[in-house]
DNA sequence: GGGGTAGTTTTGTAGGATAAAAGTCGGAAG
DNA sequence: CTTCCGACTTTTATCCTACAAAACTACCCC
């Protein structure tokens, strides 16, 4: 059989998080995100971030870099740098996304994405059905293998149904609903930790999933539209309950 | 000895934009997304970029932490900086979606907006209808009303329209719907520029704005969904036949 | 031949120097 | 007394140099 060669490639994989400037643009981003220093606010100027980090003036310009592009502030001189107004900031960013999850109540955090994704995945899935090619179909059909044979409940289960959601979301064939990917995949992430003591049917969630994979095979759009409707009225359902527990 | 030279300081007011290293992440992420260096493919390094557009490393430095704080790229000692996957690009962050646009046809940049806009903003228009509150109705007929007094195909016009769009998302009530805004902003802009001379119905207009007015005021959900429905049908309409042509 | 180690390339961080922007304030002119 | 202009000042913007750390290469020793 011709396997490729497995080479033990040990992998130290540092987290690329791990640098200096990327540590200052998370502390500084946190802050924001969670009201230490609200929209219109002026921030520290960069030797004082400095001073705060024990880090050199060229990290702080780079990270206060970073947030700039992520539209969570702006700087000039002699002013320094100006909380932008929250409708500036791009909550769809990976970075912002987490920051602001932090800020947040988790419940209040997940029901924000909820709503998101009831708007989203119907539509999402009504594209994917109409015009998912034979491999996106093969991606979304894997994902939902992978999630047959976790365990319920275990990492693998959430790992290939975060993988289920982006492919429905890559088999629309539009790339701008792509970055929406991660709210599922925050909302996922988040739900797991939330709700595995609470799932309501968990019995449900294989079937559920699997006729949204059967209408997307056989491009039925109104019939992708409702099982994915249904998959998300079962996580409803979940949230609630937990809610009131 | 000493005369100073006074120069006539007219103020050039210079745009934001017009810095070194804005000029620079600009450069560099429009070759990105142009596919001058497709996914995967490994950027010239930080000196050889500083040659290009005569500039210092620091500059080059902080536009390449611009675009990695975008998804666009990662960078690693010894490597270089690698263009970062599609899927990871943020095209709903204001720059991106700015070189994204100049990267592609017209004509297909706007099709893939309006996809966007027919699923997101029905089911925003639902979430306003039901939960607006005062100020928010206000800020949308304020815009209707602006709309109204507008020539027709000014820019003013294309101004209070999108104002009123951002103002149904910001009824919304929900964060994570505002970055969505930027796919509006573009949409509408771009759409002037392409449809004032093909409008196939411009008295139907402010009808169509004004029955989203009406929904939203009072709060009949199902009445708002169409009614916005509706506007993005006559806006496909226009662009349909302005293919055509 | 294998495995560790020195070498090399590229980004990461530090620190200093100067330029440019944009307020503040004072003083001269009307 | 008011007005306007220029020096002053603070903070970011840019450039420069030096060194550290990472990660791939290649070589050498066993």
């Amino acid at each position: 059989m011709g396997e490729r060669r497995m080479k033990p490639v040990r992998a130290p994989r540092r987290k690329p998080g791990s640098r200096v400037h990327s540590e200052l643009a998370a502390g500084i981003g946190r802050r924001i995100l969670d009201g230490t220093y609200p929209p219109g606010s002026l921030l520290p100027n960069e030797a004082e971030w400095g001073q705060m980090f024990g880090a050199s003036r060229t990290a702080v310009r780079e990270a206060i870099r970073t947030l700039n592009g992520k539209g969570l502030l702006v700087s000039r001189p002699k002013i320094g740098s100006r909380v932008e107004p929250r409708e500036r900031w791009n909550l769809l960013d990976r970075d912002v996304m987490a920051w602001h999850r932090a800020a947040l109540d988790e419940r209040t955090f997940l029901l924000s994405l909820q709503e998101i994704r009831r708007i989203l995945e119907p539509g999402a899935a009504v594209l994917a059905a109409a015009r998912r090619s034979p491999a996106q179909l093969a991606a979304l059909e894997r994902a939902f293998a992978d999630m047959q044979s976790a365990e319920v409940s275990s990492e693998a289960m959430v790992e290939a149904d975060v993988r289920f959601h982006l492919a429905l979301l890559a088999a629309a064939n539009n790339e701008l609903l792509v970055p929406f990917g991660i709210v599922i995949e925050q909302a996922l992430a988040s739900m797991f930790a939330y709700t595995t003591s609470h799932a309501v049917h968990p019995e449900q969630l294989l079937p559920l999933h699997a006729a949204v994979v059967r209408a997307v095979a056989s491009q039925s759009p109104e019939a992708a539209r409702k099982a994915v409707t249904a998959l998300l009225d079962d996580t409803d359902e979940t949230l609630m309950a937990a809610g009131e527990a």
